[in-house]
DNA sequence: TTGCGTGCAAAGGTTTTGCATGGCA
DNA sequence: TGCCATGCAAAACCTTTGCACGCAA
């Protein structure tokens, strides 16, 4: 499964690697390339994103119910692979990645003072960015 | 808006209060009174639910996209008031309350790091729990 | 030729909205 | 009486599934 090298396989790829760590939903994709002469179905896109997750290449994110999921592409060598976690303004709704070595010390220390172990890619944290602030 | 007293407002609010930190969907909600011989129309119980975030006494979490969003209620002399994080497990499902002095400090830090003022109460970590790790 | 990939259409599920009716004050 | 609350039906929305056709190997 997911053998087959398609038209549309790379299109999506070539995409998804120029956003340097954008997030992006998939009717934003759908989009893009509607935009650009190119047409890619929705269904493909999902099933192809799919298939990145389950290969730890893109990560999804939840956000809001009834909105649409956020996608992360994951370079093979980029800074994305790294377990950070990542802040959403809950009134701009921008996304940004946290590196913070402050916070890479929490799961561990959560693992071994509480037993749970926290996953940073799967955990938002949730607030206010500087410019809505005022 | 919402003054008014009705029969379904207090039997929510009854509903609500007796789930002592547990999180339900709204679905839930409308099993649980049909269960009972009650009835509240789905619609009803959604518009309760914005209005009972709105003024702070209900939390919202998502979980995963196009799974029903979860709801907490905050008793006013509860718990949930104070400035924690959660913990959920994202196998059972379990909320767990961290009461953590590392955590504590994590909100301060980041603001004056980074200029971002995080929101416990809107946080949720996701990962394993003990009993789930194995 | 074989079988996966594609994409349209439709289904599935949650949440919201329109609107007529019912109930509180 | 006036106005909000209720709940049915339908809409809106994101995502998944069914299925016929197309394309890679």
């Amino acid at each position: 499964m997911g053998n087959y090298s398609t038209k549309q396989q790379k299109l999506l790829l070539s995409y998804l690697s120029s956003l340097d760590g954008r997030h992006v939903s998939a009717m934003d994709i759908a989009t893009n390339f509607r935009e650009r002469g190119e047409k890619i179905g929705i269904t493909t896109i999902y099933r192809h994103l799919d298939r990145l997750i389950t290969a730890g290449r893109v990560r999804r994110y939840i956000t809001e119910a009834g909105k649409p999921a956020c996608f992360l592409y994951i370079p093979e060598d980029g800074c994305f692979e790294d377990e950070h976690f990542h802040l959403r303004c809950s009134s701009c709704g921008e996304l940004i990645h946290l590196e913070c070595s402050y916070t890479s010390g929490l799961a561990e220390h959560v693992l071994e003072a509480h037993g749970f172990m926290i996953e940073p890619t799967q955990t938002v944290f949730y607030g206010k960015c500087k410019s809505c602030m005022e």
